[in-house]
DNA sequence: GCGCGACTAGGCGGG
DNA sequence: CTAGTCGCGC
């Protein structure tokens, strides 16, 4: 187990510590970057000769650690910048510490240290080594990166390839699968023979067929950015060696959302000089899902048996309250490193507690409460966030903060890059970049206005000609316009015949412009010869929008420069394909409140957190617990995510339900999220569903006229779903003090209260208000 | 081959 | 609800 005993003893370190030239220089430097830090934050950063994992809570200052940890290797120990390579969940993370480690160095740039995500590390890699990449992998240089969308694309012509249905074998599961096969290195052949069901079967050739279009098509998926560099060191090892002896320092953040390929590559890289540091929180691992596995984090010390253990437990962030609220909560999963969450810091306001009858009443609330501490003069607009499990839940509170004129802005949701119109566009840049990307010269083809005319069987038509003549489809339109001359041309006629020569005509044109022209001049080509802009309506108010976001990222296409685009493409194509949602967010004083998904919220803080929705189907989403697949891992993921909320929230953490929501057109009722449970009444401050707060409440005290109702007591808890008086449903039954037994029979929502329909079995239907009715829910035993 | 309305199935998270 | 598909008339 845990080495604790050693590596949390101070005293010890100095005697462990091996003299660095700190001694000896007594650099003013040095101790200027190990001011301020606490015992373990020190240790860490001068925890230099071998493998150390680091347990950082929430709050406890990983960023300050890591930051630090790299100034001190540069300025103390003289390590060059280009011999550290520092890998992050985010590009804005990235961007974040270089910001702080600059400063750190007086403002000296940050030459040559590689940072950045792995996605962009191990594109980085591929795109040093084109020679190899094209000879030893069969990928070119300009190849395509291949978003989720394009991945579905490609997986629907797989099905097609082996003579499958798409619409019998759900491509987006298929992909999933097939990208979960990737990112545990399992190559298509091992699939087919690991495969013990039909349905795997069928997934592992598909998977064979989808790899092959891939190669066909010079298209990188997400996983290809982690997988090809590790094929790549296979075939070379040389290379290995080369970036091998190069990282003298590698640091990974977030290291509980590593996968088995991001372990892989980090291990490998790492073996040479075994100067592997990784920072992370089991208790904050959310994207299983995503494959990541949290033993890379929890086995570090299997790995790495003289590994250095340093945990850091102190929380700077929140109040005394909402860190004894998350300790709680957190502490009820079973798969877990035990250790507690502390602080020095003071209690800090209760807990806000709040039910609301349905979502647009919880929007209201949270818009009403951000509005009303904003006027008070207690915050400002930047200092609030709203998180949510699902990004459908942003438009309700999107709808509220509009409606009182309160700016927000909005992190996730339908991501600008994903936009059609922008899809459209820049699939336009790629086909122009990597005349072999399919996908995106059928997007063209079948979005564009040039394309019309042209359907699935003069595609097809293209399609065999390109397959049988060891071509692109672009050459078989290219050919067809006279463009380029081929000995044999693909048969269309008529109004296909002409669509094709237009397309192959108006690509030709904009390759040849992009050589000297710059991105947006090559923009303006495009929407003009591809029809695109004259198809816009400009009086409708979608292809506005439309418009506005063509106009949105020509703005971005200036900021790349004037060189032609030829030389820019490639970087910008690149760019664009990595972003993430977060990587937008501004935390710069801009006046706005933001909502974030919980995912997305990893990492960051705020004075003030909103948690929308902590509701049984919603957080835990019903997946996780749905009967026929109860997924323990699952629930306990769903848990670190609640976790994860509570612990972004510096002064103030509201917690809001609904107890009835409608999702997807449909009207159900929820339960308060069964996590809720964990945290004692004394950290709490529960409202009434009548907003003002209550006598007592003030005081920090439950407020017990509600706690029958509205939310379990203590004395009720005991790990059983907590049935509450506002959350009748037809069917239950239910025991009234004075008709007895009797079943629900309907509900009707009024304001702020429900009307119950029950029919008693001695005294027949009545209907009752279920804020005065005092019954009790009872189950069949009559309990 | 296109454009329209009707229908249904999924239903979360994101580099 | 909303994206994607189906089936129809043109």
């Amino acid at each position: 187990m845990l080495n604790s005993g050693t590596t949390h003893n101070a005293g010890r370190l100095t005697l462990r510590s091996r003299p660095t030239p700190l001694d000896s220089i007594a650099s003013a430097a040095a101790t200027e970057l190990l001011t301020g830090l606490n015992d373990a934050q020190r240790e860490a950063v001068l925890a230099v000769d071998g493998p150390v994992l680091v347990v950082a809570g929430p709050g406890s200052g990983k960023t300050r650690v890591l930051t630090h940890r790299i100034a001190y290797l540069m300025e103390v120990l003289h390590v060059p910048g280009d011999r550290i390579l520092a890998v992050t969940f985010t590009n804005k993370a990235a961007r974040e510490m270089r910001t702080r480690i600059e400063k750190l160095r007086q403002g000296r740039p940050l030459d040559g240290v590689v940072m950045g995500t792995f996605h962009a590390f191990g594109a980085r890699l591929l795109r040093e080594n084109p020679g190899v990449v094209a000879d030893r992998l069969g990928i070119l240089p300009q190849f395509s990166i291949y978003d989720d969308g394009d991945q579905v694309e490609t997986v629907k012509a797989a099905l097609k390839s082996v003579g499958l249905d798409p619409k019998l074998y759900q491509p987006r599961r298929l992909r999933a699968r097939i990208s979960a096969a990737k990112s545990q290195l399992i190559p298509p052949d091992e699939a087919r023979n690991l495969a013990a069901t039909y349905d795997e079967e069928v997934i592992a050739r598909v998977y064979a067929e989808y790899e092959r279009l891939l190669r066909r098509a010079n298209a990188l998926d997400f996983d290809d950015l982690l997988t090809q560099p590790i094929n790549l060191f296979e075939a070379a090892p040389f290379l290995l060696e080369r970036y091998q002896e190069r990282f003298l320092h590698i640091l990974v953040d977030e290291y509980q959302d590593t996968n088995r390929v991001q372990y892989v590559l980090v291990s490998a890289l790492a073996e040479r000089h075994r100067n592997l540091f990784v920072v992370g929180d089991p208790d904050q691992s959310i994207y299983g899902w995503r494959q990541a596995d949290i033993r890379n984090i929890l086995d570090f010390e299997k790995d790495y048996p003289d590994a250095r253990q340093i945990h850091l437990e102190l929380n700077y962030r929140s109040t005394a309250r909402i860190v004894e609220a998350a300790d709680r909560v957190i502490r009820e999963n079973v798969a877990r490193i035990d250790r507690r969450l502390r602080t020095d810091n003071d209690d800090g306001e209760p807990i806000v507690l709040r039910e609301l009858s349905d979502q647009s009443h919880e929007a209201q609330f949270i818009a009403d409460e951000v509005r009303r501490m904003v006027e008070l003069g207690d915050a400002i607009y930047d200092d609030a966030a709203v998180m949510y499990r699902t990004t459908a839940q942003s438009r309700a509170i999107e709808e509220a903060l509009r409606f009182r004129g309160i700016p927000y802005q909005v992190i996730g949701g339908v991501r600008f890059y994903e936009r059609k119109e922008i899809k459209d566009f820049l699939a336009t840049l790629r086909l122009l970049h990597n005349p072999s990307d399919t996908v995106a010269l059928e997007r063209v083809v079948g979005n564009l206005p040039i394309g019309r005319g042209l359907g699935p069987r003069a595609l097809e038509t293209i399609r065999a000609w390109a397959a049988a003549e060891r071509a692109t489809m672009l050459d078989g339109f290219l050919t067809i316009a006279g463009a380029i001359h081929n000995d044999s041309v693909p048969v269309l006629a008529g109004a296909s015949k002409s669509a094709a020569q237009r397309v192959g005509s108006v690509i030709a044109g904009l390759r040849e412009l992009a050589e000297d022209t710059p991105l947006t001049g090559l923009f303006d080509a495009i929407v003009e010869r591809t029809g695109y802009g004259a198809s816009l309506d400009r009086t409708e108010e979608e292809d506005l929008d439309r418009w506005a976001n063509l106009l949105e990222l020509r703005s971005e296409l200036e900021r790349v420069g004037d060189a032609p685009a030829r030389d820019t493409i490639a970087a910008y194509l690149e760019r664009v394909a990595l972003v993430a949602d977060v990587d937008s967010l501004e935390l710069d004083e801009r006046g706005r409140v933001t909502l974030i998904t919980l995912h997305s919220a990893k990492g960051l803080e705020f004075p003030v957190v909103f948690v929308a929705g902590v509701e049984e189907g919603l957080l835990p989403i019903s997946r996780a617990v749905e009967s026929e697949h109860l997924r323990p891992e699952e629930l306990e993921e769903e848990r670190r995510l609640f976790y994860v909320g509570m612990t972004r929230a510096e002064r103030l953490l509201y917690l809001t339900y609904a107890s009835s929501r409608a999702t997807y057109g449909r009207f159900g009722y929820s339960v308060p999220s069964r996590f809720l449970q964990s945290i004692p009444d004394h950290l709490l401050r529960t409202l009434g569903r009548r907003g003002a707060l209550r006598p007592g409440a003030a005081m920090g005290l439950r407020d017990k006229a509600r706690s029958d109702s509205a939310y379990p007591t203590a004395a009720s808890r005991g790990g059983t779903p907590v049935v509450t008086a506002t959350t009748y449903i037809p069917g239950q039954k239910v025991f009234h003090p004075k008709f007895g037994e009797g079943t629900v029979t309907e509900i009707t929502e009024r304001r702020d209260d429900q009307e119950v329909a029950v029919d008693f079995v001695r005294h027949g239907a009545k209907r009752l208000l279920a804020s005065l009715a005092a019954m009790d829910v009872i189950d069949h035993d009559g309990h």
